[in-house]
DNA sequence: ACCTGAACACCGTTCAAGT
DNA sequence: ACCTGAACACCGTTCAAGT
């Protein structure tokens, strides 16, 4: 398990392979099958080992901030591992550290005052937002400043700027701009979504 | 390509081989390279493909109906090709019909008076929503309803519900209930982050 | 109980050879 | 210009055989 997560992390999910992983643990690839009945559920193990990276809210501390403190957790996690939201994506049924993490997510909704229906709505979003953005992240084409600067650069170059205007103005008056980087972008959207969770349970509550 | 998109939608994405498109095609593997460089140049062209699919936004209609319009739009078409989201994630450089896309909606955000930062924050959260609720949404071990009662049933079933009293507690009330339809909140997400966005413009306009 | 070598049914891709 | 067969370097996985 350990050294699958090694793996990925050193050299990519292409390079897990059953072969690269047995060599890395001084064996062979068939004798992997006698600890595990297949790749599939390496993955499994390895998606649920990631769910108990992330933070688990708390019901004694305030929805919002325990809630928020968890998102920034699991993204930060998931982009040290760029291979878990490829590797989430494709896994099916969760493991008790996943079930055990949802869990306390939920029970932070339901103890910080959310409806049930409410609550649905709340993680789904919540979510939603982690995933995407960490997707978003993970496929940009650059991971310093300056290869955003150069990348940038090439692209105003390249592209007709009479087609593009909004997207010129964009890279010149933004991205490229000192100390922009993508992932700052992550709080806002987070903060927008926590406070507009707090309004609709406060509507709720009203009615 | 068509053959590509239809092979994929048809048999899934891992059934998108070289030599199943070719034998589809009436031809060899191999002379699938006269006509394309490799595979990730056909999947270049499908994820382009995708983007000529979602609804552009304009200039004309108000931003947030527009905006609105393109979201749930760009959110059937990925639900309606399974493939999609997992290339999507995966490319790197975007083709002329994504250009034409991304164009469109900063242009959209700009002349409804949206700063650029604004502009910035706003996609990202607008995009983030849209991929990651796609994604958690394909990764659902169920798409009937059928399927989730049964599911359901399954796993409270199995769950101790001392350990797991929220988790059992939305399944029983809210996942079983008569109508329950995941993809229904995908509208829920989209109208709070819109209302957001319509807030933070305005307080950035006080200022 | 644990490991292994050979084998099977696949991949994407190259390349020399055909029309 | 377009197509092809054989081959290469890989995959995950099975299975009979070893210790």
């Amino acid at each position: 398990m350990r050294a699958a997560i090694a793996l990925a992390d050193k050299e990519g999910l292409e390079a897990l392979t059953m072969r690269k992983l047995a060599q890395g643990l001084g064996v062979e690839a068939m004798s992997l099958y006698h600890h595990v009945s297949n790749k599939e559920a390496i993955l499994n193990e390895m998606v649920d080992w990631i769910f108990g990276e992330f933070r688990l809210p708390t019901t004694e501390e305030p929805w919002k901030e325990t809630l928020r403190a968890r998102a920034i957790s699991a993204h930060d996690v998931l982009v040290s591992h760029p291979w878990a939201i490829h590797v989430i994506e494709t896994r099916r049924d969760p493991g008790p550290l996943t079930l055990q993490h949802h869990e306390a997510v939920l029970a932070c909704l339901r103890h910080g005052g959310f409806s049930v229906p409410l609550t649905a709505h709340a993680y789904a979003l919540l979510d939603s937002h982690i995933y995407g953005f960490v997707m978003q992240e993970m496929t940009l084409p650059f991971r310093t400043y300056e290869e955003v600067e150069e990348l940038a650069e090439h692209i105003l170059a390249q592209m007709p700027e009479e087609l593009f205007p909004s997207f010129t103005e964009l890279t010149r008056e933004y991205i490229l701009k000192p100390g922009y980087a993508y992932a700052n972008e992550f709080a806002f959207g987070l903060d927008l979504i926590l406070d507009g969770l707090e309004r609709a349970k406060e509507s709720e509550q009203m009615t």
